[in-house]
DNA sequence: AAGAGATGTTTCATGACCTGAAACAACCAT
DNA sequence: ATGGTTGTTTCAGGTCATGAAACATCTCTT
């Protein structure tokens, strides 16, 4: 994992931390406009990301929690929430009467596909890069996150 | 800004929905782990984000809420906390008798120094990319969040 | 110099999110 | 059938967050 001879640590050098300082500012950014985005359509950040899960598929509540990565017991509440405002239901699971699955109402899907809608439009910074350099950051990117770059 | 003819719509083509959803999973990353590191000192994001701040200078109030992007009387809580175990300390402005300056104890500034490296390290996944690759994808952050890419 | 309005901090009430422990029902393996 | 596991909920306790109101202090205007 790199030469020892001439290495810069990667942990200091300008190059590294202006980088690193431009991915916290896009993740500020990009939490403020979902926030927004969510708040909107009267929704909390965590509301708006479960509905945005439900919208794909239906769910029961464990699964939500793994995919939120937090306890079962929170989100009983925030399933609580979007029940009350109508926008999602629980069900019972046919094969599993332990479990209930939360799926969204029509009034839900809605919501959520308007929800996407405009998070798409803000998060439309994106417009200013050439489709080669689109490719070129999604490249750096994967690579970033250890993904292989090849499809 | 881009032709209409042949112009793909930036919101749906597959490329920018894919680099979208690749942003996504680096904010996820990186606030887990911001989350993480905090949590190995004892504090919470809020409170590490705000401790961090203070290391490089002592504000008042009023600018630690800027700063968040919250409430005053959110700040008074998290200072409070901070306050109580001993990382931080209220001092009278002298020019202004009405503010309070926040400012870190000697113990305050070394548990930001730990949090800062453990930050540090755990953003390592750049040091998979060339210093040619950091520098490109500098670049396309910068342009991607509208800042001018000549230094 | 005095009063009026603006500003900085705190307190309070309220609510969402989050965790961990405990309860409960239902599943599944022996 | 029994015992252990799993899925959901309830509860207590804590942090974050907002907005309104109180209070002290500053600053501007006259």
């Amino acid at each position: 994992m790199g030469t020892l001879v001439g290495m810069a640590s990667t942990r200091t050098d300008p190059l590294t931390l202006e980088v690193v300082d431009l991915i916290g500012t896009v993740v500020a950014r990009y939490h403020e406009e979902y926030e927004l985005a969510a708040a909107q359509h009267s929704l909390t950040g965590a509301q708006a990301r479960v509905l945005g899960l439900l919208a794909l598929e239906p769910l029961p509540m464990r699964r939500i929690a793994v995919s939120l990565r937090c306890e079962p017991s929170n989100v009983t509440g925030i399933v609580d929430r979007l029940e009350a405002r109508g926008l999602v239901e629980r069900r019972p699971d046919p094969a599993d009467r332990r479990v209930k699955l939360a799926v969204p109402t029509d009034e839900g899907r809605a919501t959520a596909r308007r929800l996407r809608e405009s998070l798409e439009f803000a998060r439309e910074p994106l417009a200013g890069l050439s489709v080669a350099e689109r490719t070129l950051l999604r490249d750096l990117l994967r690579r970033m996150l250890g993904e292989p770059v090849a499809p």
